[in-house]
DNA sequence: AAATATTTTCAAAAAATTTTGAAAGTTCAA
DNA sequence: TTGAACTTTCAAAATTTTTTGAAAATATTT
């Protein structure tokens, strides 16, 4: 296996693989493609690279700023703009676990929140049970963000460190 | 707000926010509905109570059961099927955990081991750079492998007791 | 075995998402 | 200010995913 095909085998698998996490096809194999470059890229760069449409590249690679994974990068003198992918795995994975819990669990937590049923009814056994469910639910919810603020807050390096020698 | 707004209420958040995470509109809403139904439920039942035809419900009940948070029950007397949903929360959660552990990290893990190039060409740079983030990929799906696969072992109880009791 | 009830399948239709590419917008050097 | 280089937008087209509903399959009763 050649390095340019191995390349091509990581970057398929990755766009394969980004459409099971709600993530597009062709969103992850941006991705992939930056982050197996050792030099940024440009619009062009990519079309070619993965054969697609300028509009569509420029699109995914504001998507994946917005995540915060791929940065802009000027260099004096060239009027294009060029792009490059966070090399640091650890930091990819923070930064995904940061705005999946920014994207997915609070919106949650806030439909949770707004669920409140009038206090009169409280005898009715099914209303009982609906509110033991939601206020599980939240529960449930709350303790996940305060487990991924902590992941996210702590330092790294010396946190996953000791936190994955527990499971090892 | 009556129980039976604030149950809509949480089924519809629930159908939006199925989406954002990979799962569809309609099956996130065929869990909410049968998790906070008191009752198991027909297929007829959840036709009525969405509006959606029968071939529908018999896919997405059946994905669920996959799932392993919708159960199948036959009840004495009756022709007809009923479902129910699980209704412990942590069970929910540590079921969604193992199987996306199995849907989505496995086969990462998979693709990832199949990615090997020459040890010839070890000297070119750009192949040890490459060669260093595939392994670093290893490493981090690898890791975030054996911390669920852990979660999913412990007794549940005993262990994410004291695992959020750190991070409260 | 036939009639009836119920579930499953799956091709076609509908809906949602993604992609294209050309036009509009922006930036910048001369 | 003009024009060239480049980026962004967005309506229409292509693709993918989801849904429908009727037919086929299966199960149960008479």
């Amino acid at each position: 296996m050649t390095l340019d095909e191995a390349k091509q085998h990581l970057i398929q698998a990755w766009g394969t693989l980004g459409s099971s996490w709600g993530v597009s096809r062709t969103m992850a194999q941006v991705h992939a493609l930056l982050l197996v470059s050792p030099v940024s890229m440009t619009t062009e760069d990519i079309m070619d690279a993965l054969q697609i449409s300028r509009g569509n590249v420029n699109m995914n690679v504001r998507d994946l700023i917005d995540w915060g994974i791929v940065r802009k990068v000027l260099k004096p003198g060239e009027r294009k703009e060029f792009f490059e992918a966070e090399k640091d795995v650890w930091k990819i994975g923070m930064q995904i676990a940061k705005e999946r819990k920014k994207r997915e669990l609070e919106p949650i937590l806030r439909a949770l929140e707004q669920i409140s049923i009038i206090e009169a009814d409280i005898t009715d056994p099914d209303v009982k049970q609906f509110a033991e469910t939601v206020e599980n639910l939240k529960k449930f919810a709350s303790n996940t963000n305060k487990t991924l603020e902590s992941l996210i807050k702590a330092d790294e390096n010396v946190f996953w460190g000791s936190f994955f020698k527990l499971f090892k």
